[in-house]
DNA sequence: ACCTGTTTAGTGCATA
DNA sequence: TATGCACTAAACAGGT
């Protein structure tokens, strides 16, 4: 499996997925190409947005320059979880800081809670791409932490995140399902498999641990793997794979811990190049990517604080402007003084842009 | 009680 | 047209 940039495949996705007018003439909405690609036509996404319809077309002039804040992202629930979790420093989150994630950085998705929630519980326990990293002893709390499945590979090669080219299935967890249905005809016996550590689990632990043998704990080869192998998983360059500061309230000790264990740096290139040898040099694909400017491009989505170390210069103003127009908010990350908290406490009016 | 995780079912859209 | 993917709803069970 090759690394392919999720830009360049982007214009015939974007040609497929019928994006290519609406998105660089309007923005995305809620409407078109966002509930084509799932859900029910008509019905309302987690925002119940207002149709941009009743937005504009009236008077005919400046149709384009508008707030499309809560408009629904043109992103999978599968791409949003994959983000969260390549976002984070350790490479896995919890449920609920995905959840965060997802509200920081998407306005659209700190509304209807309930239903949109739903959906990524399901996409993570549906998809195979997704593994559940059970909580040491050490580290108690509720829930476990989602990563990436290591040979999930590049999902979204093609570079567009509104559907990837092909499911991710693990073959263990596939013939699990087919022997499990096959043996045991009543699901409560399935469910009971399901819980505590799965079979799965371990051997992902395992293929972990045989990647990296010189460190033994679990928390950290998951830090490890998913920080080396993981960086191609959605085609998206180690450099990208910044440090999305966690707001405030959401102590993550465990993920700084996990990182001094190891130079980072030396490990993902380690990885990488064993893995994928023909891999771009760093530079270049910092220029690369550094130079998308697609509405779609994940760089959009990062933090401009983090894009400014990232690239070693300030971020770029226009870009900031751009997100803001889709709705994205560049401080997301920042804390709760710059999100969540002020947009639970400002008007609608101060929210919108 | 609430959160987390699993599973099933139904629907619509895109693609081969 | 069949198939696969994504979204939504809902039921259920276990954990905190």
């Amino acid at each position: 499996m090759g690394y392919s940039s999720p830009m360049t495949g982007m214009s015939s996705c974007m040609s497929s997925m019928r994006l290519e007018s609406t998105m660089s003439s309007m923005g995305y909405s809620n409407l078109g190409p966002v509930t084509s690609l799932g859900g029910r036509p008509g019905e309302p996404g987690p925002g119940e947005p207002v149709s941009p319809n009743s937005l504009q077309r009236r008077g005919g002039e400046k149709p384009y320059r508008r707030s499309y804040t809560h408009a629904k992202p043109p992103y999978s629930y599968i791409s949003l979880i994959t983000m969260a979790i390549q976002n984070c420093p350790a490479k896995m989150l919890t449920l609920s800081e995905i959840y965060q994630f997802i509200m920081d950085l998407f306005p659209f998705y700190r509304q209807n809670q309930q239903r949109w929630q739903n959906s990524i519980r399901h996409s993570l326990s549906f998809n195979d791409c997704f593994v559940k990293v059970p909580r040491t002893p050490d580290k108690p709390g509720k829930g476990s932490f989602w990563t990436l499945h290591p040979e999930s590979g590049n999902m979204f090669e093609n570079g567009c995140y509104l559907r990837r080219q092909k499911r991710f299935k693990d073959e263990k967890k596939e013939q699990q399902r087919t022997t499990t249905k096959s043996t045991s005809p009543h699901p409560a016996d399935a469910k009971k498999e399901g819980h505590g550590p799965h079979v799965h689990d371990k051997e992902h632990l395992g293929m972990l641990s045989s990647m990296h043998p010189k460190v033994e704990d679990p928390m950290t080869l998951l830090s490890h793997a998913a920080a080396g192998v993981g960086a191609d998983l959605c085609g998206l360059p180690q450099q990208l794979q910044h440090h999305h500061q966690q707001p405030q309230h959401h102590q993550q000790p465990q993920h700084h811990q996990l990182q001094q264990h190891h130079q980072p740096q030396d490990d993902m290139a380690a990885v990488m190049a064993a893995r994928h040898p023909n891999l771009l040099p760093d530079y270049q694909l910092k220029q690369e990517y550094a130079a998308t400017s697609h509405p779609f491009s994940i760089t959009r989505l990062l933090p401009a604080e983090s894009k400014a170390d990232f690239y070693g210069k300030p971020p770029d103003l226009k870009l900031q402007y751009d997100m803001a127009q889709y709705g994205y908010n560049p401080h997301a990350s920042l804390g709760p003084a710059d999100s969540y908290y002020h947009y639970h406490h400002s008007s609608p009016s101060t929210t919108a842009l």
